[in-house]
Order: C-alpha cells, then sequence, then structure tokens
DNA sequence: AATATATCTTGACATTGTCAAGAAAAAGCC
DNA sequence: GGCTTTTTCTTGACAATGTCAAGATATATT
C-alpha cells in the first residue's frame, strides 16, 4: 500500500477496483489494460501476473458482476410486499436497475465476447443468477420450470421482457420512458413485467 | 477495378461490403480499419477520405444495417397471413431472425458506441425501424401511440421482449431454445411474442 | 542466513488508428 | 490536344495498445 514498495500487497483486488472505474469511465469499447495499470498505480504489465491476458481479467470482472447483479435484485425483493408479483417486479427493477447504474459492466456481462464462457467462476455466477429467475418464476407458477416446458416459457418470455427493456433503456431508446421520473418509469416498467406473465391469473 | 488501378472506381461500396464480412468475421470487438482496408485491396488510410475516423465507416454500416433490418420483417410479413396477430408475430420473427443471421452487425447497431448518434441518415434508418414497429402495434390496437400513452406503452413492452430474445439469443443464453429446430423455436418465439399483447382480446 | 519463489518493472515488438505529405488518375479549362 | 486543378489513393510517420521476455525486488522456505 505504501508508495514505493514493490509489492502492492493485495493487487489484485485494486486491479480489479481499477478496471471497474475504467470500465464506467471509458467504456467497454475504450477499455485499455495499461490504463486499469494507470489507475492501480502499477507498472504496464503488472496485471498480467494476476489475470494472464486482458481476457481474464475482464473475466474475472465479469463473474463480480454477476454477484453484484443478483444481490441488487435481492435487496430490491427484500424492500418490497411478499406476495409473488411483487416480488417478480421488484426482480424485474433491480435487474433493470443494475444495468442502467452500470451501463459497461452490464454490457461485458451479457454482450461481449471478451469473457471467458468456459471460466467455472463466471459459469457459477451466471448461472446463480439464472437460477434465481428460475425460482422466482416457480415461486408464482408453483410449477419447476426445469420440469414443466411451459414453466421453462414463462422463464424465457419473463427474462426477455425484463433484458429487453434494460438493454433498450441503457443503448438510449426508449426515450419516453427515459425520459420521466424514476417513480413514475418504474411504475410503467412493473406494469410491463407482470402484464408478460401467463400466470397472471393468480 | 482492375489490379494496378490507382483509382478504384466504387471504392465507397466496396469498403462496406469489406467492412460487413470484416465485423462478421471478426465480431466487433476484434474489429478493425486496417483488416477492411486489406480486404478491399488497397492501402491502409484509404478509407480515410471516404468516411473520415472508423467511427463514420461504422456509423454507414450501422445505418445500412437497419434498413435491411426493416426489409428483414417485411419479407417475413409478406409471407404470413395477412391478420394483425399473425403480421406482428411475422415481423418480431424477422427481427430475431436478422439478429441471428447478423449478430456483429445487430451488435453494432443496438449496443455499439461507435457510431455517430447524431448522424442524419442513422438517425433517419433507425427512426423507420421504429416507426415500422409502433405501425404495426397501431395495426392491431387500432388506437395511435403517439397519441395513445397506453398503446405506446404496448408498442415498448412489445419492442422489450422481441429484443431481449433476440439479444440473449445471439449471447448465447437461451440455450434450451438454442438446442431446438428452428422451426421449433420459432413456434415458441411467436407465442412468447403474441402472449406479452395486453390487446389480445382481439 | 541462504536459497527459492512470488511479485512487480523495464524494455521490446507487432498491431492499430490517425495524420501529413506526396503520387497518380480524373476532371475542368483554354 | 495540352495544361492546370481537383479528387482519389499511397507512403511514411507517430503515439497508444496488448503481449512477451528478461531482470529486479520483496517475501517465503528451509
Amino acid at each position: 500500500m505504501s508508495k514505493k514498495s514493490y509489492h502492492h500487497g493485495d493487487l489484485r483486488a485494486a486491479l480489479l477496483q481499477a478496471a471497474e472505474t475504467e470500465l464506467s469511465e471509458k467504456g467497454i469499447e475504450a477499455f485499455s489494460l495499461r490504463g486499469v495499470a494507470k489507475r492501480a498505480g502499477v507498472s504496464h504489465a503488472a496485471p498480467a501476473h494476476h489475470f494472464g491476458e486482458a481476457k481474464g481479467l475482464l473475466t474475472a470482472l465479469a463473474a463480480i458482476g454477476f454477484q453484484r447483479f443478483v444481490e441488487t435484485q435481492q435487496r430490491r425483493q427484500q424492500k418490497a410486499p411478499s406476495n409473488p408479483k411483487a416480488q417478480m417486479a421488484a426482480a424485474g427493477l433491480g435487474y433493470v436497475d443494475f444495468a442502467m447504474e452500470n451501463q459497461a459492466l452490464f454490457r461485458l456481462m451479457f454482450s461481449s465476447q471478451q469473457p471467458d464462457k468456459n471460466d467455472a467462476t463466471l459459469n457459477a455466477a451466471s448461472s446463480a443468477a439464472f437460477d434465481k429467475l428460475v425460482k422466482d418464476i416457480q415461486h408464482i407458477g408453483k410449477s419447476d420450470p426445469y420440469h414443466d416446458s411451459a414453466a421453462m416459457v414463462d422463464v424465457m418470455a419473463t427474462w426477455a421482457i425484463v433484458h429487453g427493456l434494460a438493454d433498450l433503456l441503457i443503448a438510449g431508446r426508449m426515450k419516453s420512458l427515459l425520459n420521466m421520473e424514476k417513480t413514475d418509469r418504474e411504475t410503467i416498467l412493473s406494469e410491463i413485467i407482470l402484464r408478460n406473465c401467463s400466470f397472471n391469473s393468480n
């Protein structure tokens, strides 16, 4: 941690932190590994030892992203009423909220070719996010999507609509939604998220 | 056109063609301007005169993408029954189809920061694509989304679900859908696209 | 304390986007 | 037709980037 020390102490964590800052400031397309090193106050080749190539750093960052992604949804759900539909809406709003507040990271997680899709940690984190969605649907529909193909269609439909909203919002499309106050926007988003459910009969 | 001619004849078109090939082969994150020039058989600085910086070439390519995007949907609609719901499903399937067969181009159009969003041609092309969606919805619901906010919510919901499906499919997520035959997949996609409509009562 | 290992730096290389200057072809002009 | 002007493309250069190899320095091991 001291200024002149050859050894940093916890450079790995510092690099991840710096990488996230670099990502959110420069965007994913102008992201630079040397820029990350500069932010962390180390030489340009320092990241290599901890993460190998740039891919490695971005893979680790994407995994962290998925963890925080789930946490954001859960925090949102804790503040919401405990009935299944309110919980579903809260999870969806958390999904969109995360995307809007971590645009470049969201893009890294869902739209980038950089992260290594064979990485065990990343796969575990993204699978956890998917499983959470499946369980939330199951909670409403009572049947397990993994064993009921109709329920799995519900999962895909719900995922698609929430993801589509998130992706179009951060792309700057959907201006009518972007131009309103956050609370108004979330009212409409909730409506869109819930109307989609075939299990609306509940 | 001849091998040794200093002047190409129609380099601008050739560069756009080469850029699309480069894009689909290398992906948007490994896209190289010098690679495009090499494909067109021209020096590395030749593109500059026609498109300025790399941004310019990608902006022009994105605009062309939006035009073909609309055409793909229209071709699909021509083959479908003329009732509004079948037309809506056809447009949605065209949307997804375009994304899957032009993955990198689709990413350039919707997820990239490169294209200049102030470019008149690009804005005209992307607005045309949006207007087409609005009209298709209007065709079903009978009310103009531009004057009926409830209808505009229908537009956003429909757009989101179709876009979400497209984006998640080309991201390699939604494996259960990717692993099936195209016809089976499209059956489910149609169902998802249509179920979303609040105007389902029709 | 001596050696071994892990961690970081330095220097180099090929590749990339961009710019400036110049060459070649086409067009304009008499 | 010859001459100039303009457009189109090439060449050469520059800084920035990712990656690699070799070396320097701190920590761990014995």
